[in-house]
DNA sequence: GTGCACATGTAATGTGTTACATGATTAT
DNA sequence: ATAATCATGTAACACATTACATGTGCAC
């Protein structure tokens, strides 16, 4: 397989920040927001010799004496920054916002003076299309659900799905309006 | 290993609502909410294998005359639900509210008539404690990032995720709400 | 000098994904 | 009859998880 999994994308959008070694990495999935991706050696050190073999992360200077401990800092090589930035440009498509998976919001997130401003408002906008019409689907079977069940808790739990979603919609809304105005801002081009 | 997967749990809810075939629960799968499960022949019959196998569930009469289709109609054993109704009463941790998998609204979607009101409440108390504890730590790291980054993307879409999680906190609050004063209404338990 | 945090790695296992294969029934 | 849908299955592959293994440097 080709693709690019979900694993290999944060750990590609982490070394653009700065150079790591993998210990690094595993702390910030251990400590940080990015929790739930799992900081388990055994997932960390293959996807980073993967990205290795691919040519998108280099090992910077092998032989480092500053560093005694032996670390293996990588960094994004210039495939690995294409290879990046391709993957946060791509339209958000209604299985993105169903699969709601930690990948879509990074995307956004990694957007940071690696893309056009405009970029990352097509993806506000993707993104509201996408989840909105969705949204509109879920509450139509949520009707259907509340007439043939009482309050009990499987409706319930389906409204929160709709309420997450609808206070994402909400945010996307506010996130275009901040962006868009910010005519005078530095822009983020890289 | 003897962990039952998150796929595995939801056809066994699913198959405790109805006796049901694979290709039933696929198309549950392909068109309800619940979406976000794969609907590919390659996962679902392995994964209803695997629960005959440890004796959750049963095709039921397998010289079916009413069904001309070559279909195999799986029904929850009282094992599967036993296993089904462990897994539904499992507390609530901070790890179930960090990954948020589709696993956590399952469980409490499920709680329907197969155990007592106070579980569900349980469910929602825990819910809440935890997710609020990780939104008030998320927080903290929100203005972190705030005093050394701008208004620019990682920021914004951090904060789409904790107005996500917020959303679902007052979700929690008005669930228990209703719940706990529907003590008029018929009991849940089975 | 013993224990702990740092730092990387491998092997076994289970499972999801993709793609392909097969055959029955219904509709046209 | 022939296409589409129903219905189940398998094989190859990649990947995550878990557990184990190994070694370094620092603190006490």
């Amino acid at each position: 397989m080709n693709q690019i999994s979900s694993l290999e994308f944060a750990l590609i959008g982490l070394l653009q920040q700065r150079p790591q070694s993998g210990y690094d990495l595993r702390k910030t999935f251990a400590t940080t927001a990015m929790r739930h991706y799992s900081d388990s050696p055994g997932s960390i050190y293959p996807a980073l010799r993967r990205l290795e073999a691919r040519g998108w992360i280099a090992a910077q200077d092998p032989t480092q004496p500053a560093d005694s401990r032996r670390r293996r800092v990588f960094r994004l090589t210039t495939a690995g920054k294409e290879a990046l930035v391709a993957r946060i440009s791509l339209p958000v498509t209604r299985e993105d916002v169903i699969w709601q998976g930690p990948e879509l919001m990074l995307r956004f997130a990694f957007m940071d003076g690696n893309v056009p401003r405009a970029t990352a408002l097509r993806f506000l906008e993707d993104f509201e299309r996408e989840l909105g019409s969705y949204v509109e689907e879920l509450r139509g079977q949520l009707e259907q659900m509340r007439a043939s069940f009482p309050i009990h808790t499987g409706v319930l739990a389906f409204q929160s799905g709709i309420e997450g979603m609808e206070a994402q919609l909400d945010w996307a809304r506010r996130a275009r309006a901040l962006l868009g105005e910010a005519g005078a801002a530095p822009p983020m081009q890289c």
